[in-house]
DNA sequence: TACATAGTGTTATATTATAACAACTAAAAA
DNA sequence: TTTTTAGTTGTTATAATATAACACTATGTA
């Protein structure tokens, strides 16, 4: 009920590029997944950069800003790519999508100094992951 | 004394698009700088991308990294460039360097469910400024 | 059917960013 | 003072990321 966003009929390339990106255990790059596609018809970066926004825009992926890359949503209660939190390894530049009630609860609360609030937000934090600090 | 990173020494290019960013009422775009900078003899990209680097690091300045542009510190408590947040209005783009204790507090202490703490963040905030809102 | 909305395919181009290399400069170590 | 070193500079070329514009097609709905 609350995932309706996640119920959206995906178009032909969407539906191509987004199955790339959910099996995907990394985030993926425009133009990394259009080699990827381009067995299966799709040859423009257009036609990867329209799908990418329509699945940003319902939700289905996110894209990690500081890396220019896309990542599938795994994280049901990121409300239609309004709030989102990812953990990035700065070694190995593994990427999780943080899902924490608290933060969530925290930033969608956080007013600035005049009192303003804000409809969305995105945050990126930068560290090592665990096999990467064992190293 | 605590400002230690604000006090280095900056090369003739560094000063000069320094300036230019200072000056800014909202945040610049690396070659919005260069065809600003061009008569006074900057005159390829990388001379710019190679100030701005340095700038970032040092934190004299933050990479907005959803727009893709610039913004002087305006914050004496985002210890250079690890710990950063914005405001950013999605009508006039106007950028707002946040500082609120509270929410750097929260955010450095933040560990996620592995329990790992992270060294760095950044964070967007997105919605409608003041006047915005009003129009 | 016919209308509106969204998606497609295509070519061209704009925007953002880095590689590679030779030369220069300032600071400090010898 | 000379030498070394690390950092910066200037330059050309190119890579990587992203959008404009336009004609056409599919799909759902009235």
């Amino acid at each position: 009920m609350n995932k309706m966003h996640k119920e959206h009929n995906l178009t032909k390339n969407q539906k191509i590029i987004f199955d790339l990106i959910d099996k995907s255990s990394q985030p993926l790059k425009a133009y990394s997944i259009l080699y990827n596609v381009q067995k299966k018809g799709i040859k423009a970066p257009l036609q990867v950069y329209r799908a990418l926004d329509k699945l940003v825009e319902i939700g289905k992926i996110h894209k990690i800003e500081s890396r220019n890359a896309f990542i599938a949503c795994h994280n049901s209660s990121c409300q239609v790519a309004k709030a989102t939190a990812f953990s990035i390894c700065e070694i190995c530049e593994k990427v999780t999508e943080i899902s924490s009630a608290g933060l969530s609860k925290y930033l969608a609360n956080f007013k600035d100094k005049d009192g303003m609030k804000y409809s969305k937000y995105n945050l990126e934090f930068f560290g090592l992951c665990k096999k990467c600090t064992l190293k």
